[in-house]
RNA sequence: UCCCCGAUAGCUCAAUGGUAGAGCACCCGGCUGUUAACCGGGUUGUUGUAGGUUCGAGCCCUACUCGGGGAGCCA
């Protein structure tokens, strides 16, 4: 009986007769001989084909069939080092279940917008390959991390009624007789998990309708927010840097081949230790004043250029923390010793990735947060059960919001978030 | 919403206002060690759309469409 055996499992097979079913990557013949790179979803093995060793009429078809033939190969498989991976399988049976012409996407240059139009095919590259693992990698990284610490997993709904924050642009959906619109942010509902499980995180997909054009935005995308009850800003900043370093040693452990396809200079990520390196508002004000490129003025919110100055100063990812009240959200606590500023933190990836994490601690008092919500002039009606959460047994909560493929796009060493999602959507693309 | 850039063969790109080209892909032939193989031969066009300037427009002008990069906003 000849076992099939998957890519990634071949080591534990040399000398023995196996089967690999995938799809044609790459054929090169020469005369009486062909080299098929065969690739099953867990790597690519070189697949050696002598004339003389197989039925002519697979040897025949073979030379015919094009990039991404549905194909099965049987044969003995043998350490080489001239095949890439250091493994060969030396055919002598095999099925051709589709032979194709004109493959769409070659081994050659293409532009982005043709592969974005070709994401359904683009998704079978290597590299798309290794990114995506690399994305796998985080997501489980991420759970558990949290299931270790005693988090408890809790969904949170797509549909909301208002906006969550009330600055950014919603997507308005019908919802039979009203209108309903697509969750920017969990985390008013991860507050209230938090108060009926302690420590909670809702990890689920996110929607702004903002007409963002960069390389760090999408108008859907993952966003992870874990919420604990009796915490504070400082236990989130804690929580935040250890998480991220967890993430990125599982991917060091698990993902090495992936992000050798990728290129990735993978001492950077070992740097990736905590504790990392804090600054707050004030700081990082004085950093940039000083700093010939930047046009900030104190009061501002950092703009996307001040934070590449800022991260560029430091090798792991720079906790910014105390921003100025005026330019965050309406839910954060005021800093007791200066209460101009929030109790909150953003956290800044390296190489120009940009706001990868951004939290705080919560305002726990009924009152200010009521009057919070009167002067961003909020609809009260709509989060009197948020309220309803400073009314029934307050406490000090605190969490965060990680973007999961600004991470992935970080881990990566790659420029665009929209690579380290499978379908990414964008203002301008809603296909394939 | 604003600023910048782009659209020519299936793909990636070239072409001083004067005959629309190359590489790859694809097809045929050759080759028992290729790594995006190589060698020889062959097929491939409504130059994004609509107007305008000109003896003549892929090239200049206007509008539009589609897309890309960035700002703002944010993860």
């Amino acid at each position: 009986m000849i076992e099939v055996v998957t890519v990634e499992r071949l080591k534990q097979h040399v000398g023995q007769t196996v089967c690999v079913r995938g799809w044609l990557y790459n054929l090169s013949s020469k005369g009486k001989l062909h080299f098929a790179q065969v690739r099953d979803g867990t790597g690519i093995v070189q697949c050696v084909v002598f004339k003389n060793n197989v039925p002519p009429e697979l040897f025949e078809a073979l030379g015919h069939a094009g990039q991404e033939s549905s194909i099965t190969l049987t044969g003995l498989l043998r350490e080489d080092p001239r095949a890439p991976g250091g493994f060969e399988i030396d055919v002598t049976q095999g099925e051709i279940l589709q032979s194709v012409q004109g493959y769409p996407i070659t081994p050659k240059e293409h532009g982005i917008e043709y592969l974005l139009e070709h994401r359904h095919l683009w998704l079978r590259s290597r590299r798309t390959w290794a990114i995506l693992r690399v994305r796998d990698a985080v997501i489980t990284a991420i759970r558990r991390f949290f299931d270790e610490r005693g988090f408890v997993c809790v969904d949170s709904p797509i549909f909301t009624p208002n906006a969550c924050e009330g600055t950014s642009t919603l997507f308005e959906v019908p919802y039979f007789e009203q209108t309903a619109y697509l969750t920017q942010s969990g985390q008013l509902y991860a507050e209230a998990a938090a108060m009926a499980l302690g420590k909670v995180y809702t990890f689920g997909p996110t929607f702004r309708a903002e007409k963002s054009k960069t390389r760090r935005h999408l108008t859907e995308f993952w966003m992870l927010e874990p919420e604990m009850a009796y915490a504070t800003l400082e236990d989130v900043m804690k929580l935040a840097e250890e998480m991220l370093a967890y993430i990125v040693a599982q991917v060091l452990e698990r993902r090495r081949v992936e992000l050798g396809v990728l290129e990735r200079d993978l001492s950077k990520l070992e740097r990736i230790q905590a504790p990392f390196p804090r600054l707050s508002y004030d700081e990082a004000a004085k950093i940039l004043a000083e700093h010939p490129e930047s046009t900030f003025k104190y009061g501002d919110d950092f703009g996307a250029p001040d934070e590449t100055i800022l991260s560029n100063r430091f090798d792991r990812p720079v906790l910014v923390h105390r921003y100025p009240k005026e330019v965050k959200a309406f839910y954060m606590k005021r800093d007791p010793e200066d209460p101009s500023k929030c109790l909150c933190v953003d956290v800044l990836g390296s190489e120009g990735v940009g706001e990868i994490i951004g939290g705080s601690q919560r305002e726990d008092d009924l009152e200010l947060l009521l009057g919070r919500i009167r002067e961003h002039q909020l609809p009260e009606s709509a989060f009197q059960w948020y309220l309803d959460l400073r009314r029934y047994g307050s406490v000090p909560h605190a969490g965060f919001g990680l973007g999961l493929e600004r991470t992935v796009a970080w881990i990566c060493g790659i420029e665009h978030v929209r690579e380290a999602i499978p379908f990414p959507r964008t203002i301008y693309r809603l296909t394939p």
